[in-house]
DNA sequence: TTTGAAACCTACCTATTAGTAAGTATGTTT
DNA sequence: AAACATACTTACTAATAGGTAGGTTTCAAA
């Protein structure tokens, strides 16, 4: 693996989750590694194909959490604190999460991006409802309703509360996200 | 008040709510309008000022929208009711909202666009507290904690599953809500 | 009948965008 | 030593962006 193009997919991302989509170019990555724009084209022929590579980045990077947090025998509470926490992290650099980022100008991206957002939203969504499903079984969570439902609902609840925390000034994000946990305490 | 102005913010909100800000140009108006791109820097200079008067007329809307609600005697399960029920049709019409649509992108508005964006929020925000508070009160709310958060998760719960409604392809936008009113009922 | 403002259009400008073709330096393999 | 691939740069293109100066039509008021 190139470092260039590690450092590319994650500068791309930064921009992503700070200025959008639409609003970054190839120039604000080539500056910022002291190249030239062409160089950019050479490991990503298109925006869209460096686009889908951060998403695709992105799946793997949760997959690789996820896989981790089994074999480290974690349980599905401390699970969902991981997941939580990576929410955090975010907030703190004053970054939205890729979904929240991506999301909203899903009509603008080329399809094969297109396809690999709906993918990892699905693999977030399937883990999340999995967990809070198994939790519920565990006596580990308490709520009412479909699990999937609840998932959406979570995801929401930090995807959207990310952007809020930008617009609304006066917004404690992690004692926000406590509040969120402490809901789901039996 | 001209027909034209008002035609150039009704497609300027609709191309915010679908491609996003950085993505439509004054080009996508003029076109729709059958009219020149300098004509629509004569109702509005740039497109900052554009997006600034969208996100005013928003708060017009939006306080026109409470003003009737309160002279009509509406309830409070009734106005939070009209409510959600403006975000289903958004996404019916395959839309996002103001907020969940400018708030990732806030970073790259005009400093007066980013200000009456704030304004805007803290107008909802406030209104949704105070409803939730009182209804609490009388006894139609059941909730637990405080009602600003609640507030802030609420509307969090509408403007992030509008977004997912869009990535996520297996999901009822109109049962979704539902749930979320279901779970306000004592 | 002239004046003047409102509502545009014509014609332009500069900056930036994503993207490409061709060249070059630096190694690495054969 | 020759051939080759990697990792870029130089120099360009076509398209689009937001924006502007000045002209034209239309219609109403003085």
């Amino acid at each position: 693996m190139s470092l260039t193009r590690e450092k590319i997919i994650e500068l791309g991302e930064s921009f992503i989750l700070t200025k959008g989509y639409n609003a970054f170019s190839y120039q604000d990555i080539s500056r910022e590694l002291g190249m030239k724009n062409a160089a950019i084209h050479y490991y990503f022929p298109s925006k869209a194909n460096l686009g889908t590579s951060i998403v695709r980045t992105n799946i793997q990077r949760f997959e690789e959490m996820v896989e981790n947090m089994e074999t480290r025998g974690f349980s599905e509470w401390q699970q969902l604190e991981s997941f939580v926490k990576v929410y955090i992290k975010s907030n703190r650099e004053g970054k939205l999460c890729l979904l929240g980022s991506l999301g909203p100008d899903f009509a603008t991206l080329h399809e094969n991006t297109q396809k690999e957002l709906k993918k990892m939203t699905d693999i977030i969504l399937n883990w999340l409802t999995g967990l809070l499903s198994a939790g519920r079984n565990n006596t580990v969570f308490s709520f009412h309703g479909d699990a999937h439902h609840y998932a959406v609902r979570f995801l929401s609840d930090l995807v959207a509360s990310l952007q809020l925390s930008r617009v609304v000034s006066s917004m404690d994000y992690k004692a926000y996200c406590n509040t969120l946990l402490e809901g789901l305490k039996p």
